[in-house]
DNA sequence: GAGGGCCAGGTA
DNA sequence: ACCTGGCCCTCG
C-alpha cells in the first residue's frame, strides 16, 4: 500500500541475532497478520514510541537484498512514484528453498580470473583506449558509446567487464532480449576463458535456475552479471561498471509497476555506487544524447575515417523515383534494390531484406478508391492473413468476408502495407533459384551461413551473417516515419542502423524512403549522434522528456480527478488532458521541469497514499516518462 | 488490506 | 438503547 511504504521496527530475539542480518528474509506480524519482509537495517534502538513486536521467524540466512540494492530500489520507487515493495518484486526473485540448499557450497569458478586485458577492439574509438584504461585503473568513466557498423559489440562489452574483473571489481550488463543475451554470454565465455565468473539472468529461466544464478551473484561467486531488464537490480559484489546495450529498445521498459526503465536504473546505480557506466548501441537515443550534452558522460565513437572504412554504401529510393520505376510497380523491389540484391547474390553473399511489418498484407484498402478497409464491428484495420484468405480484423479478430467499401461500395481490396510473408513469396518468384528465408516473431533465425540467400526479416529479428551481408534492403522504410509518435524517427533509425550494421564494409544499403527525410539523412551520413542531437532539441522545444519530466495518470475519470485534487504538485507543474484511453478510462498528463521530477513523483505518490487510505475505488496508474507517450 | 474507533442517522 | 454505514486512522 502506498501509505504503508516505509520501514517498520521489530525486536530481534536472541536466537535470531546472527541470522536476521540486513538483506535477509523474515516473517513478521503486521496488523495482526503474518507477512513477508526483508531486514533493511539492524539498530540498537528504535525511534518508535509504541511497543515493538518480535520478528516471528527468519526465513533464511541468505542475504538477498544487499544494502546497495535496497538503497537503489528506494530511489527507483521514489523516482517512479511507486512503492519499495513493487520494486523489490522486480529486483529479488522468489526464494527457491531447494536451490538455496543445494547451492550452499558454491562451486568456485573453474579458472582463475583473467589478468589485465588485451585492449581488444576499443582503440578503434576516440576515447576507447582511455575508457578501458580507466576501467582497469578502477576509476569511474562514463561513456555513451556509438558502435561502428559491423561491430562485435558483445565482444567489446565482454572486454570491458573482464577489465573490471581483472581490476578486482564486478560488472553488470543489461541487454534487451534473449538473443542478445546469448551472444553476450558466448562472448564472455570466450573472453573470460570459461564459465563461473559470470551469470546470465533472464525471466525465461525457471524459478529454480533463476534463483540459483541470482544467489551466485549475491554471494559474490560470480562477479559479472548479465541479463535482461530486471537484472539491472541484481546484486553485484564490488560493482565497478554498469552497461546497457541498445537502450532505445522498448523492451528495456518494465511493463509492471512502477514501470522503471533499465537505463535509468543503471544510471541511478552508477551514481549511487560510484561506478563506471556505458550506454551503447548502433543508434543513439535522445536520453543518451542528453547524458553527453550535460557532460554526465563522454562520447565514445569512431573517428570519421575509421567509420568511412567500415561504413556500408547507403542508397535511397524515394517515392518519386519509385513511381517512375516500372519494375517497382510490378514487384516489390525498386530496380536499384533489385540490382544490389542480384550483384550481392552473384558475389556469393546473402542479402538482408528488412520489412517493417510481419504477416501477409497487414493492412488493406479499397482497390478502387484507396479508403483504408476497416472492421464493420469495431473499426479496426482489416488484414489479409494469406493470399487466398478472408480479410480479418486485427483488433477484434472477426472475419470480414462480405466487406464492401463504405465510400464507394467497392468489394476488391489492395495492399496498403505489405508484410514479411508476402514479401518473401514475391521474392521467391522473382529469384526462383535462390533460397528465401524468413526471420520474424514466430521464428527468429540467429545466424545464417556464408552463401547466397535472401533473408526477409522484421525489425529486431535480423540474423547474423557470417562475413556480413552483401546488400541490405530496407523496404517500405517510410512506414516507420508515419507513426504519429515522437519517437518514430529515432526508432526508425535505430532499426535501420541495426540492419545496416550487418552489411559488409562498402556493401550497398538501399533504403526505400525519401532522401529528404531527417532519418534518411542521418542514415546517409551514418551519424546517429547528429540525429540524436536534433531529436533532443525537438523534445526541448516541445517540452517532452528527457528535457522535462512527465507523469501520465490513467484510470476512470473520477479517480484520476480525485488523485489530482489530492496531489500537491510542485510549483510550475502543468496539467494537460484529459485524453481518452482504453476501456472508457482517461489519461491526464502532468509536466514539470526535469529538476522538479522527484518532487512530482513524490507528490503523486503521497496523493496515491491518501486515496489508498480512504479506500478509494478504482486504481489510477501512474507512469513517469512512459515510452508510449513519445 | 484488516481492524477498530467515532459519529451521524436510522430503528426498536 | 442499540444497530448500521461511512469516514478516518493505525499498523512497529
Amino acid at each position: 500500500m502506498p501509505h504503508l511504504d516505509r520501514p517498520f521496527d521489530y525486536l530481534v530475539p536472541h536466537s535470531a541475532a546472527d541470522t536476521a542480518l540486513p538483506g535477509t528474509r523474515v516473517r513478521v506480524r503486521f496488523a495482526g497478520q503474518l507477512v513477508d519482509g526483508f531486514v533493511l537495517e539492524r539498530t540498537a534502538a528504535s525511534e518508535h514510541d509504541g511497543k515493538l513486536l518480535f520478528l516471528e521467524r527468519c526465513v533464511s540466512g541468505e542475504v538477498v537484498l544487499t544494502p546497495p540494492v535496497a538503497r537503489l530500489a528506494r530511489e527507483i520507487a521514489d523516482r517512479y512514484a511507486g512503492t519499495l515493495s513493487d520494486v523489490l518484486r522486480l529486483a529479488v526473485p522468489p526464494r527457491h528453498a531447494k536451490a538455496e540448499a543445494e547451492a550452499a557450497s558454491p562451486a568456485p569458478p573453474a579458472t582463475a580470473p583473467p589478468g589485465p586485458l588485451v585492449r581488444g577492439g576499443w582503440p578503434r574509438y576516440t576515447a576507447g583506449a582511455a575508457l578501458l584504461r580507466a576501467l582497469s585503473d578502477g576509476r569511474m568513466p562514463r561513456a555513451v558509446w556509438t558502435a561502428l557498423p559491423g561491430e562485435d559489440w558483445p565482444a567489446r562489452l565482454a572486454e570491458a567487464a573482464a577489465t573490471c574483473l581483472a581490476a578486482g571489481r564486478g560488472a553488470l550488463i543489461v541487454v534487451a532480449d534473449a538473443r542478445d543475451l546469448d551472444r553476450l554470454d558466448a562472448a564472455l565465455l570466450r573472453v573470460l576463458g570459461g564459465p563461473g565468473h559470470h551469470v546470465a539472468l533472464s525471466a525465461a529461466l525457471g524459478p529454480a535456475e533463476r534463483y540459483r544464478r541470482f544467489l551466485a551473484a549475491a554471494r559474490g561467486t560470480a562477479r559479472i552479471v548479465i541479463g535482461t531488464r530486471a537484472a539491472a537490480f541484481a546484486p553485484v559484489a564490488g560493482l565497478g561498471l554498469v552497461a546497457i546495450w541498445d537502450d532505445g529498445d522498448d523492451l528495456h521498459s518494465e511493463p509492471r509497476a512502477p514501470y522503471p526503465h533499465a537505463r535509468q536504473v543503471l544510471l541511478a546505480r552508477a551514481e549511487q555506487e560510484r561506478c563506471a557506466a556505458i550506454v551503447g548501441g548502433f543508434g543513439r537515443t535522445a536520453e543518451a544524447q542528453q547524458l553527453v550534452e550535460t557532460g554526465w558522460a563522454i562520447e565514445v565513437s569512431a573517428a570519421r575515417d575509421e567509420l568511412r572504412r567500415c561504413m556500408p554504401r547507403v542508397l535511397t529510393v524515394g517515392e518519386h523515383e519509385r513511381a517512375r520505376d516500372p519494375q517497382a510497380a510490378a514487384a516489390r523491389l525498386p530496380s536499384v534494390a533489385w540490382r544490389a540484391a542480384r550483384e550481392a547474390l552473384a558475389g556469393g553473399a546473402p542479402v538482408l531484406i528488412q520489412v517493417p511489418r510481419r504477416g501477409y498484407l497487414p493492412a488493406v484498402s479499397c482497390a478502387d478508391c484507396y479508403t483504408p478497409a476497416r472492421c464493420a464491428h469495431c473499426s479496426g484495420p482489416l488484414a489479409l492473413p494469406a493470399a487466398d484468405g478472408v480479410p480479418m480484423c486485427r483488433w477484434c479478430g472477426r472475419p470480414a468476408a462480405g466487406h464492401a467499401c463504405p465510400e464507394c461500395g467497392g468489394r476488391r481490396l489492395r495492399a496498403a502495407v505489405v508484410g514479411a510473408r508476402r514479401t518473401a513469396e514475391e521474392l521467391a518468384r522473382a529469384f526462383p533459384d535462390t533460397t528465401v528465408r524468413t526471420s520474424g516473431r514466430d521464428e527468429v533465425l540467429t545466424s545464417i551461413p556464408r552463401e547466397p540467400a535472401l533473408v526477409v526479416c522484421t525489425p529486431g529479428a535480423e540474423p547474423l551473417a557470417d562475413g556480413g551481408y552483401g546488400a541490405v534492403l530496407l523496404l517500405d522504410a517510410w512506414a516507420f516515419l508515419t507513426r504519429a509518435d515522437l519517437r518514430g524517427t529515432e526508432e526508425a533509425l535505430r532499426r535501420w542502423f541495426a540492419a545496416a550494421a550487418l552489411a559488409r564494409p562498402g556493401a550497398p544499403v538501399v533504403v526505400v524512403a525519401d532522401g529528404g527525410l531527417v532519418a534518411v539523412q542521418a542514415l546517409l551520413r551514418f551519424d546517429p549522434a547528429w540525429l540524436a542531437a536534433r531529436e533532443l532539441a525537438d523534445r526541448r522545444e516541445l517540452g517532452f522528456p528527457p528535457a522535462t519530466r512527465i507523469a501520465a495518470l490513467t484510470g476512470p475519470p473520477a479517480a484520476v480527478a480525485e488523485l489530482l485534487s489530492l496531489a500537491e504538485l510542485p510549483p510550475g507543474a502543468e496539467v494537460l488532458g484529459p485524453v481518452p484511453a482504453a476501456d472508457g478510462q482517461e489519461r491526464m498528463l502532468v509536466r514539470t521541469a526535469r529538476s522538479a521530477g522527484k518532487a512530482l513523483a513524490l507528490s503523486l505518490k503521497a496523493a496515491a497514499g491518501a486515496r489508498s487510505v480512504r479506500k478509494s475505488a478504482d486504481a489510477v496508474r501512474i507512469q513517469i516518462d512512459p515510452l508510449d507517450l513519445l
